[in-house]
DNA sequence: TACGATTATATCGTTCACGATACAAATTTA
DNA sequence: TAAATTTGTATCGTGAACGATATAATCGTA
């Protein structure tokens, strides 16, 4: 490749790594909309619903997402009546997210989203499962490598 | 799978592209630091570079992004010196945009940063050339099959 | 027990993304 | 040609992301 291809857009990598994020976040859209939540915040409930209570902190070492986007995006989802904040006693510092009865309950009605997404997803359709199997193991390594920093 | 499992986090496929995307971006930061640009501003300079003049419309067909972002987008880097938008005659609805010589020489600076990019993911580092080939062709067929609709 | 360092969260400012809407120019159609 | 439709941009509002900074609580250590 000659050095000035290098700055060509379609042999770069961040790209469509960027255009596939967005477009399959958009793919949520609707889906989401129907539970009246955006998508960063689905990936919240994911959490809570998988692992109960957990304070920002957690949540954020679990999203890769640090304070500053999460303490917002916390108190919108309390202000919808998703979740409860609340300092800990043992550490004042720390806060306790937990999920309130309306929280909880929006499990079920999620349940279908993922299985709507896949359905999506294979509409669109030439991926086969080995193709979907070997790209999700790339995904974890790039994650895993660029998180560690 | 449970049906409860599709809502494991470790089982989605969005979340580990989105946090790529959003790692991946993350890593250009302080390389287009020194540029003074953002990540979404340099791939405008990317297409404007490669192919010259473009139209408003072409640009967002090609980066896959509507005018609501990037109207001002163009118009923060039109403040900045990086280009100048300009009413087509032609047809009065269109704003071609195009490389100010400032845009155009910052091409020589940026040479650089596509070489440090790869270099970065080296070092995480346990992807083979065949895995990031791999890679880069699903990228290519999701983002076909969802740009499509 | 002071006191410096660390930790957990929050705030602020800027820049995307994007749905919804607006509007003028151009095109199509009646 | 007049009216309806489409096209190309722009505007507005909301919700992320994220760098930089702030602040209070806790911890470690002299």
């Amino acid at each position: 490749m000659k050095h000035e291809e290098l700055l060509y857009l379609e042999n770069q990598l961040c790209f469509p790594l960027y255009a596939a994020s967005r477009l399959t976040t958009q793919m949520y859209g609707p889906l989401l909309h129907e539970l009246d939540i955006t998508y960063p915040q689905y990936l919240v409930l994911l959490v809570l619903w998988q692992r109960g209570a957990l304070s920002v902190t957690e949540i954020g070492g679990l999203l890769l997402l640090d304070t500053n986007t999460l303490t917002p995006l916390l108190k919108r989802m309390e202000e919808k009546g998703l979740l409860v904040r609340l300092r800990s006693k043992e550490d004042a510092r720390s806060v306790l997210v937990s999920l309130s009865p309306a929280g909880q309950q929006l499990k079920e009605k999620a349940l279908c989203v993922p299985m709507q997404v896949i359905a999506n997803f294979q509409a669109g359709g030439t991926l086969t499962h080995e193709e979907v199997v070997a790209f999700k193991a790339t995904l974890h390594k790039i994650v895993g490598a660029l998180a560690a920093e």
